[in-house]
DNA sequence: CCGGTTTTGTTCTCACGTTCACAAACTCCT
DNA sequence: AGGAGTTTGTGAACGTGAGAACAAAACCGG
């Protein structure tokens, strides 16, 4: 019995497209903030930056919440994408690694606004427990699987240096965290079924110097580039 | 028309391979440091959590610079890829936005290391301006102009407020900033030539979400994405 | 010097993602 | 009511990336 919601259910949607729905939602609260109770494809795809094939694409795999000749409703779309990512709900997230990252993410605004709620700051270094930071008090990482218990935590984010990374990786599937967002430059290595997502800030700048120097390399490099131009 | 020199150097590198580059160099800097003087394509693809054969693939955009039967070279193969990327120079960076995460850029060490050097770092706040970072001073945000100039900066980081951030964009596109990473939860239009790379947490945090309600949904269902599989 | 072994570099095939183009469906105006 | 004008949803073409398989090239032992 494949019976789900009222919508359909055998949608595989495309990984290309869950990465820019969050996009969308962002594009449409944008919209409504404005006072704008509906819009076309074109209005939305250029508030999100993309093409507006490609965003009618990625919205039909959703189904079928636009009217035709008319464009979507705002609040209508935006409900129907968060319920499809999930946002609807309240998700408890761990962060743990509380140094100047770790910092910055307990206090960004945007996790709370948008469908998650940190539960919980953890850090091996007795000198920061218990410590407060944006109003949650840091406790030791031990604590985490009575956390975790507790808050039903599925998320977890990683915050510490690159050595720790990967004993905290293993700790957290340990007590049956099955999603993770790693921000230490380590590479993680987990069991199928948990997801990591990798955010790494100096490999961001290294894809952007590659391109930089591709701009610039004309002129400087000694090894002649030819009539490349590189003037795209 | 194209006078290529023996490294063939002008020769096209697929953006998906440009962005594994940087894995590569961290995988190979972590052998290094253990002391290991020469991998095979194996090693290093396990190292980087990657498949062999695609290891191999990228490898080969850049030139032959392993040798068959024996390996690749830890220092030189290191130096090749660093080459390519760009960063065996410095590339002079600044920061825009000292607020929480600003904060933790200026404090990240993984720029220093890697390349980037973080020249000013710059703010509209009144208040921040003359306070010490990591070793740099809070200077007003209209400095931009004279730093750039002067250090030949072309590469610029926004960890401002979203409603901060495209005037920021258009300022730094205006004083000849070329590459931007933009922190902030925010679709920038900028003009052709100037690339953007952005980082989202929020949309990092929504994506795993999705996939943690697709497991916790339907049993049979388990969209097996993750499964990274690689060994450290 | 020569065959065997290892490992790279490359070719081929397939899957995925993007873009185009257009029929279907809705509104509005006469 | 009916036709003109919009805008969605989708089928088809196209381009890019991933993975398997293998030939070419290096080393090694006799």
């Amino acid at each position: 019995m494949t019976a789900r919601s009222s919508t359909d259910a055998s949608r595989v949607i495309p990984e290309a497209t869950v990465a820019r729905l969050p996009v969308y939602l962002r594009a449409l609260t944008g919209l409504a903030d404005n006072g704008i109770r509906t819009c076309s494809s074109e209005d939305l795809a250029s508030a999100a930056g993309v093409n507006s094939a490609k965003l009618r694409k990625d919205l039909s795999y959703l189904g079928s919440y636009g009217t035709r000749g008319v464009g979507y409703d705002v609040d209508y779309l935006r409900y129907q994408i968060a319920r499809e990512i999930g946002v609807t709900q309240d998700w408890p997230v761990v962060i743990v690694g509380i140094g100047n990252l770790g910092h910055a993410l307990a206090n960004y605004s945007g996790f709370r606004s948008r469908g998650f709620r940190v539960v919980a700051l953890l850090d091996a270094d007795p000198a920061l427990v218990g410590r407060t930071v944006a109003g949650v008090a840091v406790q030791p990482f031990d604590e985490l699987e009575a956390i975790v218990r507790d808050h039903d935590v599925a998320i977890g984010v990683i915050a510490t240096p690159a050595v720790a990374a990967q004993s905290v990786a293993d700790r957290m599937v340990a007590t049956g965290i099955t999603s993770i967002l790693n921000f230490a430059p380590a590479v993680l290595a987990v069991p199928e079924g948990v997801d990591v997502r990798k955010v790494d800030l100096s490999i961001e700048l290294q894809i952007l110097a590659y391109h930089e120097q591709r701009k610039a390399g004309g002129a400087e490099q000694a090894a002649a580039v030819g009539a490349d131009g590189g003037v795209a």
